[in-house]
DNA sequence: TCCAAACTGTGTCTGCCGGACGCAATTAAT
DNA sequence: ATTAATTGCGTCCGGCAGACACAGTTTGGA
């Protein structure tokens, strides 16, 4: 998966014909294939075919699939929001907000994404961006990277859980409460919750874990400003 | 995708050959195939030759792909550890780690577990253990539900970190500073975290994440066991 | 005892996929 | 005008999931 063309490093050339396409235009050709039908129905042929071309012509711009995978990614997840430098808890509640959405934007998203794969620039964009929220609360460069990394996987976790949308069918309670009911002996804990949260808004289903972690870091950076001037580390102060 | 089958509703029949072979075995011979040249390499051709079988033998024990591959994720995933009733953290802890450990063994099961899916015993005994662990707790049933698809987002997060494994190739760090070699002046905030982090253990990836996010639980928790029961409730006290 | 029903594994076929390769047409530099 | 570079295209290959008909095997009922 050569890097050169996530970062724009080609030269266009003097010779021979114009090019009729570009990559930004297969970029947005298989994410529109993507959106409407699943990442599935993204094959060489039907981005060919939806740009009144053969899919040899396609190898032109690019080597392989994946690479062509690799720029819609790029482009489906864009840029980052412009942060708010001044309070990190509101920077990185936005930050990982529009994670989600572009996520719910773009559900292939998601299967395009497991694994390692090159970084682009728009994905290192992101880390960026949320980086510089971490930037004044006194927390070491590993640490920075791992917060974003469980930010980034809580979107991922509840967009995965919102993906099935309107429709009943899909939604997570829906598929519990129709398999629970013919084996409810074995599940009792999986009962037990399931009805006690029968009609919950599911939206907020992001949202607590997100409060949850941001807790925590925020119960760290105290526990850590007390402990630089002491005398609030007694048990009684709920920080263990 | 048939829910009987990974359910066990299926009666043995009487007249006919008998069967050569069965489910186990098939979810068995495309986990060895899975593991060792991953979920690409798995097509019912190879599952039917490592069987000694050809392909559309396949195809009278199980409807599609589809299924079989629910049935190498359910074999793949087990059961969890028993709990430990007596400690949330101790034993969320242990959940989470184990849900790790089994991403690691099998790190194509991050493949298959995108998008809605038909749930198994297997994934549900999960939940069932997860959910019984915070029973004493004073969360709300749809809480108990997000907190258990936090950890596991976390774990799922961190098994699609370390999967590059032993290669320092694929190894987050190295794809972030090969990169950022070349364009160090467009993101400031990586570079200063990855060579601040230079020679980290990335172990201890998971683990911060899911302390953060423990300590956002306890915190909760306390909080609302001070408002039942006040005198707590200053900002002072750390809980904003 | 025999036969028909049920069930097995198999061979053949279709349509789709990603991709290798060579060819003719087009454009710019010489 | 010629040449080199580059384009889009047609053809071909191996592999994939799966539909379907068929022959062999086992058993229950007559």
């Amino acid at each position: 998966m050569s890097m050169e063309l996530l970062w724009g490093g080609r030269s266009q050339p003097s010779r021979g014909p114009r090019p009729t396409l570009d990559l930004t235009g297969l970029a947005d050709a298989g994410i529109a294939i993507a959106d409407a039908e699943g990442l599935a129905a993204v094959s060489m042929q039907r981005v060919a075919a939806a740009l009144g071309v053969t899919k040899m012509a396609l190898y032109r711009y690019v080597p392989g699939k994946a690479e062509l995978l690799a720029l819609m990614l790029e482009r489906a997840i864009g840029a980052p929001p412009e942060p708010d430098p001044g309070d990190w808890r509101a920077g990185l509640t936005q930050w990982a907000r529009a994670l989600l959405e572009a996520y719910l934007r773009h559900p292939w998203v998601l299967e395009v994404t497991v694994g390692p794969r090159p970084l682009g620039p728009a994905e290192l964009t992101w880390m960026e961006t949320g980086l510089r929220l971490l930037e004044g609360t006194g927390l070491r460069g590993a640490e920075r990277f791992d917060t974003l990394a469980t930010l980034a996987a809580q979107a991922r976790s509840a967009a995965d859980q919102l993906r099935g949308g309107a429709d009943p069918e899909g939604q997570l309670a829906t598929v519990i409460a129709t398999v629970v009911r013919d084996h409810a002996e074995r599940f009792p804990a999986v009962v037990a919750a399931v009805t006690e949260s029968a009609d919950d808004d599911r939206e907020q289903a992001f949202d607590f874990g997100l409060e949850r972690i941001l807790d925590g870091l925020q119960a760290l950076m105290h526990r850590r400003d007390a402990s630089a001037h002491p005398g609030c580390e007694q048990p009684g102060c709920a920080h263990y």
